[in-house]
RNA sequence: GGACAGGUGGCCGAGUGGUUGAAGGCACCGGUCUCGAAAACCGGCGUACCGGCAACGGUACCGUGAGUUCGAAUCUCACCCUGUCCGCCA
């Protein structure tokens, strides 16, 4: 969310950061109105607050008197109907305020100036690492780990439905492996503190990193409907301190988390989606920062690292690609995504998506910091990164390590977690 | 799930329907004193919004929301959370 200040003050260039996104157009008439009712919301602020004071004082008139023995009926009646004005004055006031804040959600953040213009097509690839594997002979993913045993698609469909997976025997233990592998290395070589997170979060986490209301047909809801299954570890993650005031010295916060993470996709469908590739529930690492505004930019690159340390690793040859502004993340400032290549399916595949959110998030969630002592608290700067989401992993695993024989090689660094140097 | 008890500033803790944004204490910051420190003493010490160049003024906030009242931290109702006991349970 932006600052209402955003609309009064700087509003070219809010407007120019719609424009790099390809927005401004459709979002020409929120910024618009919203440029109204902020004129409106402090008229209304004056006009209720003047009554406000008047009621206040000729209350501990009326009190003065009533002590002192006497008459205030006038006084009172007078107050009664300031009383009146006031409710009504108020309810308009809330209107006005409850139209301000649904069309600043509306408005997603503006794009650091290092991110380019335009659509996906502007989408940027920075660098890479390692050799692509070249696609003839190779089969994809669902093939091999089926033909293992590692997973079984069909049966997860049947016990939950499309889009579930079951992993089996090595499978199994290739996911737990991950996870450990994955923990290991940002707690102990990356300096982040581990985390295990609740997955089902309120209304009020869900509305504080942005997943609501905007995107609720993509979320799991509980019956009650206060409670949600989380899309991603970030929710709990990033909550954590909500509504908090942080010491400067807590800056930068890292933490990382595992979790399950679920997602219905609504409206997916089609190709793209075959094997492991989206599903309705998957694993993954995240890692969290928060750090002072200046560092944000620098905290990102910190980030990407971290995550591209994993693949690294694993031996998995990736690019990362700076997002151009129409593809960022509705409340990104800035995104990585890192992109593994899948010699099967012949396609680079999305496994990760680090990005700094500048205040955006921040000020939704209510995250603060006092940078020294006597100065007002100011918001942080969120980040987050998944390092990395499993299943497109195993597929490139899977994919990467395939033998002519139809066995898999395990990455080296994985297999004093798996216990085995081949899947077979 | 049931029965009680309770939710006040960073923490502890007082609070009568009316000059209470809120006593007192701790912590913290500045100062006096000291060679230095401690102690003592003096002063400061919440957040947000509105107006103002500023000084400053105004408004709101005592778990959340609604209500009663001229006026609510204080009374009423609902909800949320915490604690204790009972029940259930991995």
């Amino acid at each position: 969310m932006h600052d209402l200040k955003m609309v009064r003050d700087q509003a070219a260039a809010l407007r120019d950061g719609m424009r790099r996104r390809g927005m401004l157009d459709q979002l020409e008439p929120v910024i618009a109105r919203l440029e109204l009712l902020d004129r409106d919301r402090r008229l209304a602020i004056q006009a209720v607050e003047e009554r406000k004071a008047a009621r206040n004082a000729a209350s501990q008139e009326v009190g003065r008197r009533k002590k002192a023995g006497e008459d205030a009926t006038d006084l009172q009646a007078q107050t009664r109907a300031l009383g009146e004005e006031i409710a009504r004055l108020e309810t308009e006031l809330q209107e006005t305020e409850g139209a301000l804040q649904k069309g600043l959600y509306e408005i997603p953040n503006i794009t650091l100036p290092a991110v380019p213009a335009g659509d996906e097509a502007q989408n940027t690839v920075v660098r890479s690492w390692g050799t692509p594997r070249a696609v003839d002979g190779v089969k994809p993913h669902w093939e091999v780990g089926e033909a293992l045993g590692l997973f079984d698609l069909a049966r997860g469909a049947k016990i939950s439905g499309s889009g579930f997976i079951v992993y089996r025997g090595a499978g199994a233990r290739l996911v737990r492996s991950l996870m450990n592998l994955m923990l290991d290395l940002h707690t102990r070589d990356h300096g982040y503190e581990e985390v295990w997170v609740p997955v089902v979060v309120n209304r009020a986490s869900m509305t504080g990193t942005g997943q609501l209301p905007k995107f609720e047909d993509d979320m799991y809801v509980l019956g009650d409907e206060q409670g949600f299954l989380i899309p991603t570890a970030e929710v709990p993650l990033t909550n954590l301190h909500r509504e908090e005031i942080l010491d400067a010295s807590q800056l930068p916060m890292a933490m990382c988390a595992y979790s399950p993470c679920f997602r219905r996709e609504a409206g997916a469908a089609g190709k793209d989606t075959r094997g492991l590739l989206r599903v309705h529930e998957f694993d993954k690492v995240e890692l969290v920062r928060y750090c002072r505004p200046e560092d944000g930019a620098a905290q990102l690159e910190l980030l990407t690292g971290h995550a591209e340390q994993v693949l690294q690793l694993l031996g998995l040859p990736y690019r990362v690609v700076l997002l151009a502004a129409g593809d960022t993340g509705f409340s990104s400032a800035m995104t990585y995504d890192l992109e593994v290549f899948s010699p099967g399916v012949g396609k680079w595949l999305e496994v990760s998506s680090c990005s700094v959110f500048t205040d955006y998030q921040a000020r939704r969630a209510g995250i603060r910091f006092r940078a020294e002592k006597g100065e007002k608290p100011q918001f942080v700067y969120t980040l987050n990164g998944s390092a990395l989401a499993f299943p497109r992993v195993i597929a490139a695993i899977l994919e990467h390590g395939q033998q002519a024989d139809g066995s898999v090689i395990v990455p080296e660094a994985l297999r004093r977690y798996v216990g085995l140097d081949v899947l077979r």
